[in-house]
DNA sequence: TGCAATTAGTTACGGATGAAACTAATATGG
DNA sequence: CCATATTAGTTTCATCCGTAACTAATTGCA
């Protein structure tokens, strides 16, 4: 096939910008429906969705699952604690480490903004026919794994 | 086909987690070939792009092209001014509308930035087969054109 | 005409974000 | 053991970003 023009870049067909643009307005769709209505931001849901999944983990841990790093998942679940949705303590073995889960309340509001989210994401799925999400799921696998480095 | 529950929720396979993942990290390692090379940004090369595609458009026009709001385009057009990358007069049949254009140095930058985004598109395409390749494509036009609000 | 409504773009402001410096706790190796 | 290096998490700082308020120019319709 005929190689692209290296002179000219139409924003509209770059990959990168069309992801860009397509998860944020995604994102920023999902996040109007629980932000005011819970007073909870994006990386706060975050850390609630994976501690709700899977609790007792540390602010480290909760950073990988997320893709945070580790200052967004400090400031996150510090405003968390203020709001009582989770409740943290320290390893005996390790004090420095720290054991994160959702408070009672906290729990309560996860499963109420589960059904939101996942509202969102079926929204979007169900545009797709079967072989169209199967196949959408196979390239996110393999762009992911994608080394953008060296 | 059993329905997923609506207790949990796993991030590492909710859509709209990946593409945002996804899509920071592409966006992020290109950023990074050009940020500190060029002092530019994000949103400043945006509006270098489409300008450099089609030439003399008003803010207005840079916003609706580049999916950014009017106030990003603003900055972004005040920075690549300061930086005597950007030429701008005004219209004379409306004063208020700005007509925008590269000037030479920025015509020159984003020459010499292209090849560096291109580079990294090539880089993730190249991965993907040809049919692959398509599918991707026509998958991004479907979700493109989902309506998330009513 | 002329005054209210609209439009282009900028400014101001409060909150969010990431990099780097910092503190406290633990591991290491001499 | 003790000094140094490493690790977990927090704080600081400078910047970014979006919403809302604002200014200036233009349009529209009475």
């Amino acid at each position: 096939m005929m190689k692209k023009s290296d002179d000219t870049l139409h924003l509209g067909e770059f990959l990168p910008y069309r992801l860009s643009v397509l998860s944020n307005r995604i994102s920023r769709a999902i996040a109007d429906g629980y932000e005011e209505q819970f007073q909870l931001s994006l990386p706060e849901w975050r850390v609630m969705a994976v501690l709700g999944g899977e609790p007792d983990l540390s602010a480290a841990q909760v950073a990988e699952r997320t893709a945070m790093d580790k200052v967004a998942v400090s400031r996150a679940v510090n405003k968390l604690l203020d709001a009582g949705r989770l409740e943290r303590h320290f390893s005996p073995e390790d004090k420095r480490r720290s054991v994160l889960a959702l408070s009672e309340e906290g729990a309560k509001i996860y499963h109420e903004v589960i059904p939101i989210a996942l509202g969102y994401e079926s929204r979007i799925l169900d545009k797709l026919s079967e072989p169209e999400k199967l196949a959408l799921m196979s390239l996110l696998d393999k762009l992911e794994d994608i080394q953008l480095h060296t």
